[in-house]
RNA sequence: GGCGUUAUAGCUCAGUUGGUUAGAGCGAACGACUCAUAAUCGUUAGGUCGGUGGUUCAAGUCCACCUAACGCCA
């Protein structure tokens, strides 16, 4: 038994999330946990929601409510969607938690400390009209180079040219469209990461086990160009955390909030806190977590992530975390994900395109969707969903060879013995045989699950399910029972007893399924089968079980075709 | 312009440190079975591994150059 804390990268909180955010992280992550648990290790589940920042002001006041209050509604909307999707987070947290202050707080302190926080004067637009300062992006105005009259202040959409805010012509606020703006100084505080690029560099040069895309890009950024740059800290906005040292304020940053990149992974951390909180434990339960110091020292970290979080995850937050001097536990494995791409293009969160979480529970149960997205992640290179190959995958992996196992098996024992595990008979050869191969199989699968290859455990679970069908067939119970029906009762024994090890075995995948195929053979949840042949006698004569209904339904053409036109467009927020 | 990733059967993808006839699932064809959600099981066809050149006794697997797609940065 080991301990291991797992994150996924946390989702912002201005809307609701498509599935490529989906199996970039959260999925990826849950499927890990929910084994590890099986397998009886000790697992802290963290995940939040990034509330701070433009976008969730923006969002908020499109919404007409205060941003907290926004805030808080989507955090419950997320929470329910996650819980939709069997998201066994042991803690879902906020960015905004008084936790997540504190620490944000208290790590600025210590950087500050540690000489690793740096002041610097920079000219940024104010609008006067909104009372605030723009960042880049929220500045429009017509592009110097082609002439189009929406180019933002970092780049122009219409001909790709950075831009620097004073470069547009007539230039107006995206938030109230006034065009009474000025260039005013303002201080901010940049986080020295560059001092510590060779201890990062070292730290990478480690771990030689992460994924080629997760060091690739760390690397490039260590070592492109200047290397390492210095990143700012702060924003002048009103929404986030405000900027103090510790617990103490910080001269001439009055009214400035941290950036919300630097107090997002805290929340990693904070989330450990509120999880504490939530559940009436003491501050070393958390710590015990998170600090190496306090008894950490045996915790496996992994994190989860799409590969556009990789440079938060193996820079700036470590960054943040050594240069704060104390014990942190620093991630061992870090799993990145590229994307899922829809139809041809890209899902989008901005332009509304693809599947959006909530309406993809509309159509059909979590099960499906996990099943179909893990079993398709986006673990080398980018993926691709459409309709037709999640229907055919749906179809034939989960209706077809698992569905119709648990069917065929279930209604061909009532029909002949009834509703109960039928006794005699003994083992032959290919009996003995199966239960070889499916130590074996089950062998691989743990062995892919432990390297977090969800592709190729997918792959080895559906083979598991095949083997189902495959003994079925080749002993054929149904011929066999006209003339030997004990030995035909030991082959429905053994085919009642492979469905219960089956619920078992998708536990990870298919949580909802797993529950109705134990709840139809009443069967508690029991632990991993770690021996087979023991594990396959479970099921002993005269255990009583009901028949259950169609496990999965198939997704008929007409269906496929109508989801296919629904989402062919994009939605309106 | 720089850098990175990818390029393997019709489709979606595996191929560990270079080593005998390049694998899986889907789709296709054929056959078997009839317990089951017209489901299942088996067999077969099918790729010289984006292109060119090189290193090596031996390369899909290493090197160089080229092409294409995607991404990041400037």
């Amino acid at each position: 038994m080991a301990r291991h804390l797992i994150t996924s990268a946390i989702p912002y909180i201005n809307g609701i999330k498509h599935l490529g955010n989906l199996i970039g992280s959260q999925l990826p992550a849950d499927l890990f946990a929910r084994y590890l648990r099986a397998r009886g290790h000790e697992v802290l589940f963290l995940c939040a929601t990034d509330e701070h920042g433009t976008p969730a002001e923006l969002a908020a006041a499109k919404a007409g409510k205060p941003v907290a209050e926004y805030c808080a509604e989507m955090h419950a909307v997320q929470a329910r969607i996650a819980e939709g999707f069997r998201l066994s987070f042991d803690h879902f947290g906020r960015s905004s938690s008084p936790q997540n202050h504190a620490l944000t707080q208290h790590f600025a302190g210590r950087l500050a400390d540690a000489g690793l926080i740096g002041e610097v004067s920079e000219k940024q637009v104010y609008s006067i009209a909104d009372g605030r300062f723009l960042p880049d992006r929220y500045i429009e105005g017509t592009c110097p180079n082609c002439g189009y009259d929406k180019a933002r202040g970092d780049q122009c959409e219409n001909c790709t040219k950075q831009l620097d805010p004073t470069d547009l012509i007539d230039a107006r606020s995206a938030v109230s469209g006034s065009t009474d703006l000025e260039v005013r100084e303002t201080k901010h505080l940049y986080l020295r990461q560059s001092e510590l690029k060779d201890e990062l560099d070292a730290w990478i040069d480690s771990k030689t086990e992460w994924p080629i895309l997760t060091t690739s890009i760390a690397k490039k950024w260590l070592h492109d160009g200047d290397g390492l740059r210095d990143r700012g800290i702060t924003r002048d906005l009103d929404w986030g955390i405000p900027v103090q040292r510790g617990t103490q304020p910080w001269p001439g940053m009055e009214g400035k909030v941290f950036y919300v990149w630097f107090d997002a992974p805290i929340e990693y951390i904070a989330c450990a806190s509120e999880w504490a909180e939530a559940n009436g434990l003491t501050d070393a339960e958390w710590q015990r977590w998170w600090r190496t110091d306090k008894g950490a020292e045996d915790v496996r970290y992994t994190q989860f992530m799409g590969k556009d979080n990789v440079p938060f995850h193996t820079l700036s937050f470590p960054a943040t975390l050594i240069g704060s001097g104390e014990n942190w536990k620093m991630v061992d494995h870090l799993k990145s994900f590229n994307y899922l791409n829809y139809d041809g293009g890209q899902f989008s969160t901005s332009q509304g395109r693809g599947v959006f979480m909530d309406q993809a529970l509309e159509l059909l149960p979590a099960d499906y969707w996990r099943w179909w997205l893990l079993s398709h992640a986006p673990e080398s290179s980018d993926s691709e969903f459409t309709w037709e190959i999640f229907q055919s995958s749906v179809n034939k992996d989960l209706a077809d060879v698992l569905g119709n196992f648990v069917s065929r098996i279930t209604k061909f024992c009532r029909s002949k013995f009834g509703e109960e595990v039928p006794q005699g008979g003994s083992y032959g050869e290919i009996e003995i045989n199966l239960i070889d191969d499916l130590s074996e199989r089950v062998d691989r699968y743990a062995r892919h699950m432990e390297k977090m290859e969800v592709r190729k455990s997918a792959q080895e679970l559906r083979a598991i399910w095949a083997c189902g069908n495959e003994y079925l067939q080749t002993v054929a119970p149904w011929t066999t029972f006209k003339t030997n029906p004990e030995r035909a009762a030991m082959q429905t024994r053994l085919g009642l007893n492979l469905a219960h090890l089956y619920a078992v075995l998708s536990e990870p995948y298919l949580p909802d399924t797993t529950d109705r195929v134990l709840a139809s053979l009443n069967v508690e949840k029991t632990s991993w089968p770690e021996d087979i042949a023991e594990f396959l006698q479970r099921l002993s004569s005269g255990h009583s079980f009901q028949t259950p209904e169609v496990l999965f339904a198939k997704i008929t053409d007409e269906q496929r075709e109508d989801w296919q036109h629904k989402f062919s467009g994009t939605r309106n927020p």
